[in-house]
DNA sequence: TGTACATCAGTGAACGCGCGTTCACTGATGTAC
DNA sequence: TGTACATCAGTGAACGCGCGTTCACTGATGTAC
């Protein structure tokens, strides 16, 4: 037995199969660009790649399973992009790793904003997401998460520096230690909940342009978007 | 020719036509809380009335019509909510007017979730909307002007409070002044983008609850909510 | 290396469904004299 | 107050369309001996 490599050793049929299933989802990524989730048809999937729309059934189970994979790559691909972002600058201080990864979110939102209105908007009718969607969607905060316990490790142990600031309720105290479990460990819970006002913000802020609420304000909004973010920053102590 | 009241001068067919319109968006409304709005069809919405689809053609020329009628009810209804919050709560101090205003959106959002998704979530597909929907939807956005100028005006006039941030660049300024101009006359451009960054924050967080994003952090989120709220009021100058 | 069988990809027809919109119609409500 | 005509609401049938999914099939690819 010579042990080829796993990539050679796939048959034919398993490569094309790989392949056709990327196919498929590209086919449907343009699909959702040009109409929306809501009208994601599998037959025009089909019909763009010269198959008959039963053949489709060979690779997704239904039109839901579609979906869902669609789901889970914009959320891979969105974490990619400010995971890259951060480990571009991240090394540069907190303050530069921050800024960019909020205007990487912002740029991948921009430049798909289909797939964003399929993460972050409306959620499709009738259409529930399953667990495989959690880790990938937890990409971003991650990040976010990270480049504050960095900052914190580099930092005096006591300053994080939110003492001014009112206690927070049991309730949300008892929220903000867990996301500090899953996501950065050790970083003090009020903290944690300034990093959650943050994260709303980034996405408030993109869904508003993207969905059309800045017409006759914020509009274009790049500098209001670089001016939030200035504030954010500074909102976060170990950051700013 | 005696002065009959508007109201009883109205024809029976007028009225009849009124309440029969009223009867559509309520049906409509109905089963937007059910299906969602890129699944709203006039047969159904038709059938629960027991009318024939066709007989809707009296009362709106297509289904688009249908939904902006749709989406104007729901700015209204939304702005209502914030307006008799701020009407209830204005006079007890700015800060009361604020929370009250912010949670009286909260709670619409969260009782009518559908037309929330409807107006705040991802457009429409294929759907655009007609400029009739611009003021209504500024319903909200102004009440909160309203407070900031109210409590700008009951204070010292140079004690806006925002010095010490970075200055505003030039076109963020003059998107400020603009709406200023529309919103809050007299308020300083700086105080008027931090309330665009606080209603961005509010809204992006409702979202996030309603949309399913806190599923794993924030869930429940009222408190949160509301520690966000005491947050962004002390973010305000002339509010906190 | 060659043969026999099993696996799988893609086909084509069909099922059953719902949709938005148009159109000629009927009968009731409103208006003018 | 009564009649003649105009307006309008709602009907029912039809057009033309696209959809997701199932199923028996054929032919090619892969596997075991």
């Amino acid at each position: 037995m010579n042990a080829a490599s796993p990539n050679a050793s796939q048959t034919a049929r398993q490569r094309a199969r790989a392949e056709l299933t990327r196919e498929i989802k590209e086919a449907a990524r343009r699909q959702l660009a040009e109409t929306g989730a809501p009208q994601l048809s599998l037959r025009a999937v089909a019909r763009e790649l010269g198959l008959v729309s039963s053949a489709l059934y060979r690779y997704f189970p239904s039109r839901d399973d579609l979906l869902t994979a669609l789901i889970i790559d914009a959320y891979d691909s969105l974490g990619e992009a400010a995971e890259a972002a951060a480990a571009a600058n991240g090394t540069a201080g907190p303050r530069r790793g921050w800024r960019a990864v909020c205007h990487a979110v912002r740029d991948w939102a921009r430049a798909n904003p289909h797939e964003y209105a399929l993460i972050y908007g409306s959620p499709v009718p009738g259409y529930q997401a399953p667990r495989d969607t959690v880790a990938p969607a937890a990409r971003v905060p991650l990040v976010l998460g990270q480049l504050v316990r960095d900052s914190c490790a580099a930092q005096a142990p006591s300053s994080a520096g939110t003492a001014a600031a009112p206690p927070l309720p049991a309730i949300l105290a008892a929220q903000a230690a867990i996301v500090a479990g899953a996501i950065a460990p050790g970083v003090p819970e009020p903290l944690i909940v300034r990093v959650l006002i943050a994260w709303t913000q980034l996405f408030g802020m993109i869904s508003f342009e993207l969905f059309g609420q800045f017409v006759g304000s914020a509009d274009p909004a790049d500098d209001f978007f670089d001016y939030a973010i200035e504030q954010m920053i500074a909102y976060i102590p170990v950051i700013g």
